[in-house]
DNA sequence: TGAAATAATGTAAACGGTTACAGTAAACGG
DNA sequence: CCGTTTACTGTAACCGTTTACATTATTTCA
């Protein structure tokens, strides 16, 4: 009653049931016949005895740990609602469980990565802080990864799953300079190393430089893809007294655009009016901002969902493929000036 | 080199390094003295033989995991951003591991819970999957459990971290009905079995009853705290043609305010002006919607983190507080038709 | 009908650590 | 100066499973 629940082990059920350990791991696990009188005897002694398997004990034995990790650099972002959404519906369906750790590239000279060969199957890897050579050593050594928001370095192949940057980006900041005049485009980029950023910049620099219009490197921030670091750096670039001209504002996600809104309205900015407002990823709360804001959509959950079914496909040893970029759409509201 | 890594073991390490595993076990945890020669040595050899303990097999030995597990109900929610932010940064500085799962009410007839002791070391429980009947079961066995959103059954006593929600709601409704004349409050309540949820109905009708209005359960929907069944309780209570009269919607919380206000803007209604809307939470988007929202500040990311530091006390077998409620305080903005 | 396949089970050796126990050598204390 | 502590190290049992191998009884099939 009071005992352990943990110290009751598979010999306990054995003896109880008057079997061998062995049937009743094969029991368990399914993986040999077991004749049907042994079934019922067991499936009643578990429950009596509400054994439960040591977790622990079968990964020792089996090499196999049930458990995928997700490896983001940090949780500061309402974007990993939809992303976890994703992997842990998949996960939860497998059976798995998921460790999520936050690891980023400084955290690679304090320590080693908090998941990896030793305490997972199998690892999501959107942090930065596993860098080209740690999944050429992993991969090497046989080890299942799915890159998400990132994609394989050359040489090796890593399935990814992201979505699509680059073209949607250049068409967004396109329909500011288009469709609404503008010209003096702020852009707060977000982490130097994340590729959703880089694509995102270049976007962003071909629409100008599709436009004529001379980039300037006074005009972009760092916005980390981070509300309140997006709020600090554009208070800070607007608090300036030698501050510069501009018309609009990317802000890189949505989760900055929360930052830059509230930044734009401390120093009286009237949005779309004075300052248009664009962001990436159409969160939830995109649609019902003030006002609300023109975005793209990204299919995060989706993207979540894919990458982990594909790490489980990896698991089986199914071959994945290499890169999936999923599609993305504009969504014009009023931040960008467009009535809709 | 190809060497799978996982297949470094202790041993060779103490091979290597000329000195037996139990040195090498020693050395590792720190929990016996080493000679400082043996110890740069087995440091050397470590690194060389990017040798990474077998977390299963530490795991079986000394019978600890260092893995804590978050029970959720379900990720539906930009509230788990914060909360996951607390839990995680404490998770990370003790050096353990974050297994996040989810497990309702419902889930309980089809599998066991997955997480528990068989593969953590304590619970951080924000779940109903788990009834009070397993919570005792688990507390009489030794495991350790913090409740979070959540207080603990009578006679066993869990230790848990809440937020003050009955007095607050009540006088966040008070002020609707006062301030600004409102009589047909709509609240759209979360899960049944959440406390939350029925602290705030509490709340609600409290307020009711001390300004002499009749509680009209035509006027309570299920929102779930989830912004799409909020959405669709709402549309369908608008949609249908005896609709009541109201005048205001309490959305129970700021996800479900975004539902609320994606259905109010669907059906014509002008906010605060046709109907004033207060949510819970104050998540980080609560200030920029249109119009902004009047909330109730929940520090949520605190509850994470003192429900974390106090499973932690509860490994480290140091006592804890039973239940700490932490307080909220009311954020006027002009969704309830303040000016501010 | 006899050989070979299959079903059902058991025995015992891993899996890779931790730790109780034991032992040796050096330092300490009276 | 000798008994006692302290620092450091090693041996081997143990943690609770899985699984290779072995065994027996039963089918299958040419």
């Amino acid at each position: 009653m009071t005992k352990r629940s943990s110290s009751v082990t598979i010999r306990d059920v054995a003896r109880q049931a008057g079997v061998s350990v062995a049937t009743v791991s094969r029991y368990i696990n399914r993986n040999a016949p077991v004749s049907t009188e042994v079934a019922e005897r067991l499936s009643q002694v578990m429950i009596e005895l509400r054994y439960v398997p040591h977790a622990a004990a079968r990964h020792l034995a089996s090499r196999k740990t049930r458990v995928i990790g997700l490896l983001l650099n940090n949780l500061h972002n309402d974007f990993f609602v939809p992303l976890l959404n994703g992997v842990e519906a998949v996960v939860r369906q497998k059976g798995y469980n998921l460790i999520v750790a936050t690891y980023h590239a400084n955290s690679r000279n304090e320590m080693p990565p908090p998941i990896g060969p030793h305490n997972t199957d199998g690892l999501l890897v959107f942090s930065d802080g596993l860098v080209d050579e740690d999944l050429a050593n992993l991969t090497a050594s046989g080890f299942p990864m799915v890159l998400v928001h990132r994609t394989s370095p050359p040489a090796i192949n890593i399935p990814s799953v992201t979505v699509e940057n680059l073209e949607i980006t250049q068409k967004l900041v396109e329909h500011l300079i288009q469709q609404h005049g503008k010209r003096r485009i702020l852009f707060l980029r977000g982490p130097l190393n994340q590729e959703d950023s880089n694509w995102r910049e270049k976007g962003y620099k071909a629409a100008l430089a599709a436009n004529n219009i001379p980039f300037d490197e006074n005009l972009v921030l760092n916005g980390e893809f981070e509300r309140d670091i997006a709020y600090e750096a554009l208070d800070h670039f607007l608090g300036n007294g030698k501050r510069v001209a501009f018309d609009a504002v990317f802000s890189g996600d949505d989760d900055a655009a929360i930052g830059v809104l509230k930044a734009l309205h401390k120093h009286g900015f009237r949005i779309p009016e004075d300052v248009a407002v664009i962001g990436f990823d159409d969160l939830g709360f995109a649609p019902f901002l003030n006002p609300p804001l023109t975005t793209v959509r990204a299919p995060t959950e989706s993207v979540g969902r894919i990458a982990t079914e594909r790490l489980f496909a990896l698991l089986e040893n199914h071959p994945s493929e290499e890169m999936v970029v999923l599609p993305t759409e504009i969504i014009f509201r009023r931040s960008c000036g467009c009535q809709a």
